[in-house]
DNA sequence: AAAAGATTCAACCGCTTTCCT
DNA sequence: GAGGAAAGCGGTTGAATCTTT
């Protein structure tokens, strides 16, 4: 893209001593030579005995989003996409946690993509499906994370719609923000969410639908405390039983995902092996009693992914618990 | 073909958090 | 516990590239 610059503004900062700017390959080269050789250590140090004339938060960054080995490149698939837009509902702008469920994304790369890429496929999008009630879920949805989530997983379900015509009917719409709830429900941040208190969901496509998740769901909080490991929940949710798996860090879960039992008699579009090579499937039993919630489903087992790093206790609850908590009708203990 | 506008994305900036002494 | 350094993070910038007129 830009080509490093060999002086101006971007170039060697002589009040400072470091360069800055583009990067060129030979600089590339030290760095990775450098730390293929010696491993990460102390920045600073590693742009000084690199023989680099760079900062060493400079030397962090280009490492870590351009030269590490284990960068995946080229564009999102579209269930990295899916994923990306299921995590910030749940995350916001938390990049680094996102991308930290995305092996080979950088949280750059994810930032840059949900600034200019899904930012404005969902604006577009909600222009075209105008309906009350939606809002930028780019902004801050921890402020408000119920608001945020529901007007996030009314996008969900339009980006879906948009990208299977077979879904843009208003049931089927209530049955894709059906999927989204569930895969929210099953999301091990939402434990300090009072499902009691049920949510009202405004289908965009027109039609109110109320659901209410089962009671078991907010018992799930107690799993995610570390207290009682031991909990196994299940529910009849709208017609879709959801048994919830003791909870377990994913690595351990990695045998269980091979025998993971997910019915799935639809296309190839809500079938795929995840190109996110390395995630697992959780041990997530459901069974449905139609196609659509077939469909709704699949979505939840697919996007009831987890990265191999991906340990319960990575959530940063407590963070959590303070964006929610002036919310009032969420109660957590 | 050229200019203008839009888009992309690498890199910087400043703030916060974590670690070390 | 205090203070400083390093690391980490999210927001922003701006040059290169692409698309449209």
């Amino acid at each position: 893209m830009r080509k490093p610059e060999a002086s101006g503004k971007n170039s060697v900062n002589n009040i400072n001593k470091f360069r800055k700017g583009l990067w060129s390959p030979e600089e590339d080269d030290k760095l990775m030579n450098y730390m293929l050789n010696n491993g990460q250590g102390c920045w600073s140090d590693v742009a000084r005995n690199a023989g680099l004339q760079r900062c060493g938060k400079s030397c962090r960054l280009r490492w870590i989003n351009y030269l590490r080995p284990d960068l995946k490149r080229g564009a999102f698939s579209p269930q990295e996409e899916e994923m990306i837009i299921h995590l910030h509902s749940l995350l916001g702008n938390r990049w680094s946690q996102i991308a930290a469920r995305l092996p080979g994304r950088t949280d750059n790369e994810i930032k840059n993509f949900w600034n200019s890429t899904i930012k404005k496929r969902l604006k577009n999008l909600q222009s075209s499906n105008a309906s009350p009630n939606t809002s930028d879920s780019s902004s801050e949805p921890s402020k408000d994370v119920m608001g945020g989530l529901i007007s996030t997983m009314q996008e969900q379900c339009i980006f879906s719609m948009n990208m299977d015509p077979s879904l843009s009917s208003s049931s089927s719409l209530a049955t894709s923000m059906k999927a989204m709830i569930l895969n929210t429900m099953m999301d091990p941040l939402l434990p300090m969410l009072d499902y009691d208190h049920g949510l009202n969901m405004y289908g965009g496509a027109g039609g109110y639908e109320s659901i209410t998740a089962p009671p078991c769901m907010a018992q799930v909080g107690v799993l995610n405390s570390g207290t009682d490991h031991g909990f196994y929940g299940e529910g009849i949710f709208e017609g879709i039983n959801v048994e919830i798996p003791p909870l377990e860090s994913v690595s351990c879960m990695e045998e269980n995902a091979k025998t993971q039992n997910i019915q799935d008699n639809n296309t190839d579009k809500y079938s795929y092996s995840s190109p996110v090579n390395s995630l697992y499937h959780r041990n997530c039993n459901i069974t449905s009693n139609n196609k659509t919630d077939n469909i709704a489903a699949d979505q939840m087992g697919n996007l009831w992914h987890g990265s191999e790093e991906l340990k319960v206790g990575e959530w940063d609850l407590e963070e959590l618990m303070k964006d929610v908590s002036a919310f009032p009708f969420l109660d957590f203990q």
